[in-house]
RNA sequence: GGUCCCAUCGUCUAGCCUGGUCAGGACGGAGCCCUCUCAAGGCUUAAACACGGGUUCAAAUCCCGUUGGGACCA
């Protein structure tokens, strides 16, 4: 068995768009399951439209999911050459030929033939004149078979069949040189041996006008999967009045990557009713049958639940280690240098359950940094009251008794206190609850002060109770 | 316009190949439980085979057609 070998070929022509993720992500499980090659191609022989700084975003794309190639990434614009050489090779083989049409001619007598209710295609008039040293602009055609049809076994949705009786002569080498995207990408994949032509089904009708472009230039022709797209919620193409599509977008919202992951390869695959895999997972179970043929409608809901779990599985230090930019982007550079990284992957535990996104998170664990914390005023009035005052006093006075901090002994006594005063948990855990996060919502409480140690907590419930007192 | 693709809850999907299940799961929704708040979690619930014909004892599943989406060719 020939080794498999997958490509992406996206063109740089702006950010990688999640669609094209998950494009490279089916080819790239393919490579990494059939222990094939994966290889990045760039296509930028649209040199209008191509870009270096979309070239980077590419790679930091693909390197930010965890998409790693093996081979490239190349660039058509370096291929030059090889795209001039295998089209000179068909015209001399007689496969090719001049065309010496002008754009405004063709464009006139494509509307006549629609006129007439004709296909729009080229009526092959230069076809048999053999022009062999164009004088001016010419552009050379493939000759493209007119009888017979092409089957493809397409990987993804079966055998398709195309006449080639509607099969045009299309142009391979414009006139100014440069070659045309279904010659380019036959050359390509051709050169590069490419075994499985795995692209969006945007590409479906292209097929049966590259394959015999392969034949002719006696390479053989891969196998074809087309996938299907990715839709917005008002089922038109995915685009940016949908919302984010960039990927990395995703990372600044505060997407893990391996959620993204799981998220697109759900988007049009399964595996039975499991929802969640690891990346290793991925790979063991992914296979072509359970691709799905239908367009999927991009579900931001989803994907934030998804999101939601993985932060609750990942390993605590590295859901940190995505959290520390954002948090000095939020202004707590000077905060986050002063703590040690295991006591930031304890502060990840203590509100991993709540926050969906690494950036939520950024604004549960604020109230965790500093000494003191800001009380947020609406919840000091309810909460921080002078008749509360005398009770908060009275458990102050319990917890400075305690010499160091223990939850279990804490939480305890906490408890013992509340039973002993004859009030009711509720009654004390809120004021408590805003004098140590200055907020009514957070974590348990015990953990709360563990996370803040003795001296915080003394420090804040003494603040707390100031606050109770003075108002 | 031509060619091709597609069609199961609002959404992602299982089931289709090899007809027989109350058409299953998940997100989201609703309700209940748990509870020091917020979450998380647990339980319950509403919600779909695009339509019409056939074939068959029996069709989401096989066949034909219709409709509706989409892609490509410019």
């Amino acid at each position: 068995m020939t080794q498999v070998r997958v490509r992406f070929a996206p063109s740089p022509t702006g950010f990688l768009h999640i669609g094209g993720v998950r494009t490279a992500l089916f080819n790239w499980l393919f490579a990494r399951q059939q222990h094939g090659i994966f290889v990045l191609r760039i296509e930028d022989t649209d040199q209008d439209r191509s870009t270096d700084e979309s070239i980077q975003a590419i790679i930091e794309g693909m390197k930010w999911v965890g998409l790693d190639w093996d081979e490239g990434p190349f660039r058509q614009t370096e291929r030059m050459e090889l795209y001039r050489s295998h089209a000179m090779q068909l015209l001399q083989q007689g496969q090719a030929y001049w065309c010496v049409c002008k754009a405004e001619e063709l464009e006139a007598r494509r509307k006549e033939a629609e006129a007439k209710g004709l296909s729009p295609r080229y009526d092959g008039r230069c076809r048999n004149i053999g022009i062999t040293n164009p004088a001016g602009d010419a552009a050379l055609r493939f000759k493209a078979p007119q009888e017979g049809q092409i089957v493809v076994d397409d990987l993804i949705k079966g055998k398709i069949t195309f006449d080639n009786s509607a099969a045009d002569d299309l142009i391979i080498l414009r006139s100014n040189g440069y070659p045309t995207y279904n010659f380019s990408v036959v050359v390509d994949d051709a050169l590069m041996n490419i075994t499985h032509v795995i692209r969006g089904d945007d590409h479906l009708t292209n097929t049966p006008r590259q394959i015999p472009i392969f034949q002719a230039l006696g390479f053989p022709v891969p196998q074809f999967g087309h996938l299907p797209m990715i839709l917005g919620s008002d089922k038109s193409r995915l685009s940016k009045r949908h919302g984010a599509t960039s990927i990395m977008a995703y990372k600044d919202m505060g997407y893990l990557p391996e959620a993204m992951v799981n998220y697109l390869v759900r988007l049009g695959w399964s595996h039975g009713d499991q929802e969640l895999f690891t990346r290793q997972e991925l790979i063991e179970k992914f296979s072509w049958k359970n691709v799905q043929s239908s367009p999927a409608v991009f579900n931001p809901e989803k994907l934030l639940w998804i999101n939601a779990e993985y932060i609750k599985a990942s390993q605590p230090s590295q859901v940190a280690q995505a959290l520390v930019p954002l948090l000095e982007q939020a202004g707590l550079h000077e905060q986050v240098k002063a703590v040690s990284p295991e006591w930031l992957a304890q502060l990840v535990v203590l509100v991993k359950e709540r926050a969906k996104t690494v950036v939520e998170m950024v604004e549960w664990v604020r109230p965790y940094f500093g000494e003191s914390v800001v009380l947020e005023e609406e919840a000091a009035k309810k909460f921080l009251t002078p008749a509360i005052a005398p009770v908060l006093d009275k458990l102050l006075a319990r917890f400075e008794a305690l010499p160091a901090f223990s939850k279990q002994v804490w939480e305890e006594s906490f408890k013992k206190f509340v039973e002993e005063e004859g009030i009711k948990m509720g009654q004390i855990a809120q004021p408590v609850r805003v004098a140590l996060t200055g907020r009514t919502a957070s974590p348990g409480l015990f953990e709360v002060m563990e996370v803040l140690g003795r001296d915080r907590t003394l420090l804040r419930l003494r603040q707390g109770l100031e606050r109770a007192k003075a108002s």
